[in-house]
DNA sequence: TCTATATGCCAACAGCTGTTGACAAATTCA
DNA sequence: TGAATTTGTCAACAGCTGTTGGCATATAGA
């Protein structure tokens, strides 16, 4: 045991960070049942066994792979008519930054197949983006609001990261701004008038 | 052989299209890996062998399994003001109608761990999409413009059908016309002045 | 009736899966 | 130096996968 209290010197703990970049390329490219422990291994370089060993099972080591934190921005602190547009910019370099790999594609990859990447996603939904809108405009409809800006935003993700449509791959980050952007705005600030709650 | 050029009585091919409806529902509900071959067959009550016997392989069941026609209606006779809430209500109309089924949550589960799927899903696109779009407005933007519906349309299927978020299962029918429409709306109508195509 | 054909079940194959335990090499510490 | 602990490899397990071939049964036609 290395772990003093503070200032851990890594040890061959790189092993475990290598076990972990490796399930996380594989993850993402593949999703939760195509990407098994032997070619996480394999990418990482060393044997199967210490996989598991590392990381008690390959259930485990996908939830620590998808861990996803979004950072979206307070929306308070942000121009009024321009939440839309923030909204989509910060969710463009989450996917397409320079640190990219924001996790999100882990999750998005299985999800539709895998129960447990799907509660997890609906966590991260009631963690990270509700409270966000909920932050602005009445709290009673929030949940609703944050719905429909996830339905946009996950389509998106969809349609440009994963299933790869040519004309959505091809729209610059700019034009997905300008198209998106107000779709998001009327979103967040959708009042019951408008079209959110009565009938 | 009892195909007779008309009138096929319907021999025990009957097994065929048992077999096909249960593939159609397990695809549906658990995606194309986590689907075998031999729940297939024991839900159709029917030896796994024949499963092959009658489809060839699984990926030849999985695409037949995998048809769609999604019959999206001609956008030219309909008032110009209501395209977006004629496409969202089709939409509602293929998920959740009397007929239902009508494949997309086979190809849905399936296309973000599937490249078969994937590509299945856009050659949907491309045949039963984008000419729809395309009738209205600039054919020179008509693919972006399907890319954006389908991108939000997408992705509220992903939200309400695949992952089941709570905010967007929970709206009726009519909120989602009402929210959505305009979106749409937005995006079929979409000109280059708007946001299209310069910059 | 006998025969040919369609329909179906059974057992088994080869391959892959996550996971486990025993054992070797390397490292650390005294 | 020697002993203990970490870090790793290897082989094997039990279970599942799609798929195949052989053999029984039922059906239909003569």
């Amino acid at each position: 045991m290395s772990n003093k209290p503070t200032a851990k010197p890594t040890k061959s703990e790189r092993t475990r960070a290598a076990i972990l970049e490796a399930a996380r390329e594989l993850f993402t490219e593949f999703g939760y049942q195509a990407a098994t422990v032997r070619d996480v291994a394999h990418r990482a370089s060393i044997d199967p066994a210490m996989v598991i060993r590392y990381f008690g099972s390959k259930e485990e080591l996908f939830a620590r792979a998808a861990s996803i934190r979004l950072n979206v921005p307070q929306l308070k602190v942000v121009d009024s008519q321009a939440i839309g547009e923030t909204l989509v910019r910060h969710f463009l370099n989450l996917w397409e930054g320079p640190e990219s790999s924001c996790g999100m594609a882990v999750l998005l990859r299985s999800a539709a197949s895998n129960e447990f990447a799907a509660e997890k996603m609906r966590d991260v939904f009631a963690a990270q983006v509700r409270p966000v809108v909920a932050s602005v405009g009445d709290p009673a409809t929030a949940a609703r609001r944050a719905g429909l800006v996830s339905s946009q935003l996950l389509g998106l993700a969809m349609c440009r990261y994963i299933l790869r449509l040519p004309p959505v791959v091809d729209l610059s980050q700019v034009e997905i701004v300008r198209a998106i952007g107000p779709t998001l705005q009327s979103y967040v600030m959708a009042t019951d008038e408008d079209a959110m709650c009565k009938i």
